[in-house]
DNA sequence: AAATAAAGTTAACAATGTTAACATAAGAAA
DNA sequence: TTTCTTATGTTAACATTGTTAACTTTATTT
């Protein structure tokens, strides 16, 4: 059944769609609502039949951009096929290169203008499928295996995440002139966290990338 | 010569006094021309004889914000009478109190929104006064003394700040409820980073905070 | 004293998000 | 079918925003 004319057919789809190409390009903030109408052919009031605000069109995206970042980054480091180590480290390049391939949709989703609606998706949706839950996971199955030492995973999972999202953060905000240095950097602090959980008894070996090869009992 | 009337005397500092009370407080997007007319009795155009624009002066401000930060992370690191590790750990906690204390500037000077402005700001500004060279050159020092690894002093200074502009970042954006488990989190930061660029004779004992100490030749 | 520059005001602009009142189409109920 | 209701669109108006132009007043220089 094609609609026409007066009544659009699926408008909200329409507007999101049109939302999420807008910032593959362009910052959330030019988003305007004449941005959406113009692409749909619709009135600039038409979004509100749709959306509460602009707003909520925003905290849609954010609800569905969470889906799209969990989905990178959680299977790597919940595939137990992969070595624990290499799953570490493909996540976190995962992680980075998400950030980098949309830098407008990471800062949205990670930003402090909608912290609220954060709270309320990572609430909702089932707790296991979020990033920083598939992480805190993938620390504590290390923990009972014992190639990563005891403690807080919790802790563990902040110090990670605070690393990777810096260093996102740094390169996508225009810090750095990054993209020959990057994997070095990214190799130097992967090194650098993963001794800082790696357990005692256990030697790291230099020289990324490859997973558990990376680690041998101490002599 | 007190000046009272039409003639304000000196709006453009009480402009950006007031700027900087604004941002204390709330968030620089709700900063509009209105509060600072306002706030100072004058017309809501009264700025544009004194800034050529809203974004001029916030990035005046951004300006005066990065003598702030820097003021106050530079001269710990480059402390010579303090031990190099102490100077480390107390600028890293002081970087991370700036953010606290000051959420809406921090977010200001390192966002995205005004990234030219900062690379002008670094290029003018006397390059050593920085707190990204001070840390540079900090790590500089550790490497010649030998207590810190030989390596990229670059490389090692984007991890470390990539670390702490990310956990400040995730506090003042509102990921963690934080403040009984920061302390200990920021010293597990500071041993995984600390150990990450430790030379190898070194060995790094546990237990922060207290600078050199940590650092023993190994047995 | 006169001329000029500096620093303010007022009034108008277009763009923005939003709302209210109205119009049309679609689907259910009669 | 016809009618009622609801969903979905339009148009017109608002207040707020940053900005500019034209004008006014004060301060400074000549």
């Amino acid at each position: 059944m094609i609609k026409k004319d007066y009544h659009h057919g699926n408008l909200k789809e329409e507007f999101l769609r049109i939302a999420f190409e807008f910032i593959a390009k362009e910052d959330v903030e030019k988003l305007t609502l004449k941005v959406l109408s113009d692409a749909t052919g619709t009135s600039r009031s038409a979004i509100y039949k749709h959306f509460k605000s602009r707003d909520a069109l925003i905290e849609k995206m954010i609800e569905i951009g969470f889906k799209k970042f969990d989905g990178v980054t959680s299977p790597i480091l919940l595939n137990s096929e992969t070595p624990l180590v290499d799953r570490f480290y493909e996540s976190g390049k995962a992680y980075i290169n998400f950030a980098k391939e949309n830098p407008n949709l990471y800062r949205l989703l990670f930003g402090k203008k909608h912290a609220h609606i954060r709270e309320e998706i990572m609430s909702i949706k089932d707790a296991d499928c979020s990033g920083f839950a598939a992480l805190k996971i993938a620390i504590e199955e290390g923990q009972e295996s014992g190639i990563l030492k005891k403690g807080s995973s919790y802790q563990q999972t902040i110090i990670i995440w605070s690393s990777l999202h810096g260093l996102s953060s740094l390169i996508i905000d225009g810090f750095m002139d990054v993209d020959e240095l990057l994997g070095e950097i990214y190799n130097g602090l992967f090194e650098t966290l993963l001794a800082g959980v790696v357990a005692n008894k256990v030697k790291l070996l230099s020289s990324l990338p490859f997973g558990d090869k990376l680690l041998k009992p101490k002599a």
